[in-house]
DNA sequence: ATTATTGTTCGAATATAATCGAACAATGGA
DNA sequence: TCCATTGTTCGATTATATTCGAACAATAAT
């Protein structure tokens, strides 16, 4: 029960141009909508999109460092979430209009 | 009066990984909440940001490929406008919620 | 203690993007 | 026709991103 917490930018270090760089990939677009539609948290593991590990890691850094993922430990598990209220309280409508434009095209690949 | 026109994409091959990727850019964000502020066509030369002119072709030039700027030819203008009409119908909500947010915090540097 | 699990970090290769001067193309006007 | 204007294209440089194997760190379980 160490609790040992990953840094997360707070609401007022969220910079817009971030978010949309992070959105700009297809992997990390695909993370955030499957994190939205599941509506929970969820490991690392389960978003696993045939890539390796370390890929993955990437963009959840660069999804965590954009202020749109926040990541929680627990045990040696890496419990990701979407941080939607908060971005939608500092920039609203913009995820929630990416999110809706994302769930119609699939952009899943299997 | 030839009428020379720059290819834009149709509605149907505007795909949102590239509109994200577009408005990752301050400089071309900045273009982008300008033309909408302005809610008018703009030339180039209106728009200049201290930058090269080779600089800002290049910006405008994946505004145009993302589908986000429209450019016509008058003269030896080039007329800039949103396309933000189409945008909105293809995906809503996004842009106008970006140029929202882009409304307060000034991204101008002048 | 040893081992398995989960994910991060490192490092190096490859790929993509930004920048901007210089040359170019198209138009309009003198 | 010649020149000015507007913006694009070219080409080379520099900077930034992506990718992924391998080594590592933290925890949990045996």
């Amino acid at each position: 029960m160490c609790m040992r917490q990953i840094k997360h930018p707070s609401m007022d270090q969220i910079e817009l141009t971030d978010i949309m760089y992070a959105l700009a990939d297809p992997t990390r677009l695909e993370i955030v909508t499957l994190l939205a539609a599941a509506g929970r948290k969820m490991t690392c593991g389960e978003i696993d999109l045939n890539r390796p590990k370390s890929s993955m890691s990437h963009h959840f850094k660069i999804l965590r460092s954009a202020g749109l993922v926040e990541t929680a430990i627990e045990g040696t598990e890496h419990m990701n979430s979407l941080r939607l209220e908060e971005i939608e309280q500092k920039y609203p409508g913009v995820l929630q209009a990416v999110l809706k434009a994302t769930a119609g095209s699939s952009t899943s690949q299997e």
